[in-house]
DNA sequence: ATCCAGGCTTGATCAATATCAAGGACGTGA
DNA sequence: TCACGTCCTTGATATTGATCAAGCCTGGAT
């Protein structure tokens, strides 16, 4: 790895608290990979033999079964993934790949397991990753058992709103497709769930969204942290 | 905590592997609770006190929106639950009930998350728990968002016949309407889901239930090891 | 044995979502 | 600027699942 990879990397969530020389122990043993668009990172039901963790780039995570796909989560710079799958030295369930061109930092397996085991720190910064990580699924799973398309198109609109400051403004970062597949609807119901958010003075135009009444659109998302609150 | 409930709260798979000396420093801040069923020993939205651990009966884990609620999974002897909000010191996602009397070991959160941070092997217990109670989630995810109901049920079927067996025989362990809401139907797409079933040889009269063609609704429910496997 | 309550089933209907098909918008490259 | 391909939208229709309303069955209490 480079100098400046290696400057970058230091950097990470992931590596948050743990002693500088631990880490560069754990760097040592990586390295870092470009991918183009489109390329599949990871295939799901193949052994778990990196644990990845995104430097640059969007990558979505998916799984299929028979014909079908879902996306289960589009992830950015900073987030890692597949870390049960890592630690527990099995299969990964889930496959990735970049939306974008990506750059991603690929530890071996057996480095993790090892560090989790030789330093505490570490340990503990993949146990708060892989805990926070597993909340997200809950909240997800419970976004989609106790709610209605259009309620969870709400929902992320709002959530969408607020990690950009609550502006009123924002940008659907990926395709609509894409979109539709993570809140769990086929294209055509994401299309016509935007349609039917005009009354509360939702303005969709390609990419770009104003949220023009945000009482309105609260009241028909009704939020709650236990589902929606990322902090929570 | 009597002598005889030491005893037994030893042999828990969560202190697999963890020195005698450290479970029972563990165990000396812990308690054991009985509890008549149907009463809520966790509710959404509180704080994390307590690390749960199963000793005796059946836990029904739900979650509840507006006035919808939904079951995540069913409990038995040996599990724990809610580790991770006890990890990140957070408020639970999903509440918790009894649907039989249970006896349930309950750890003080600051112990479990002092315990992570000195003693390893209880760290990697933790750790292995709660990256299984992970990939159950993801796999309940992608069965949720990629299978039908009538699919979600016969594939259930074969998978608690394989728990005991694969002796085409079983028991289903709880109300039908928890088992719905565990599947993610009303009860009366349950009902019908079982009617369904008929032409395939399953044979369901109250709680017992025969599968008389086994390639018959292995061929309906395709089941993939990503998904209906518990072992992988 | 009888009665009752809760849980389950069944029927009828409605709402939500998926699917199929076609057309339209938009950005990109020639 | 035009042509093309991709993505998105719209319409029509089918399917799936939810809801409402009885009624039925069963198991436990009396």
């Amino acid at each position: 790895m480079r100098d400046e990879d290696l400057q970058e990397m230091r950097q990470l969530p992931l590596f948050d608290g743990v002693g500088a020389a631990y880490v560069e122990s754990l760097l040592r043993s990586a390295f870092v990979q470009r991918f183009p668009a489109h390329v599949e990172l990871v295939h799901e039901g193949d052994p778990a033999d990196f644990l990845y963790v995104i430097v640059q780039g969007q990558v979505e995570i998916y799984a299929s079964y028979r014909d079908r796909e879902t996306t289960i989560s589009v992830l950015g710079p900073g987030n890692s993934f597949i870390i049960a799958a890592v630690l527990l030295d099995r299969v990964y369930l889930k496959s990735a790949r970049g939306l974008t061109p990506t750059r991603i930092l690929m530890l071996p397996a057996e480095a993790v397991r090892d560090g989790f085991a030789e330093d505490a720190h570490f340990a503990r910064a993949l146990a708060v990753d892989m805990a926070l990580a597993y909340r997200g699924v809950v909240k997800e799973l419970k976004n989609q058992k106790l709610r209605s398309s259009l309620e969870r198109l709400a929902n992320w609109l709002i959530a969408e709103d607020e990690k950009g400051g609550s502006t009123g403004k924002l940008e659907i970062p990926y395709d609509k497709k894409v979109l539709a597949s993570r809140l769990g609807m086929a294209p055509e119901v994401l299309s016509r769930s935007i349609a039917a958010l005009i009354p509360y003075k939702v303005d969709i135009r390609g990419r770009h969204v104003q949220l023009n009444d945000r009482e309105a659109l609260l009241s028909l998302a009704r939020p709650v942290p236990t589902i929606d609150d990322p902090a929570c």
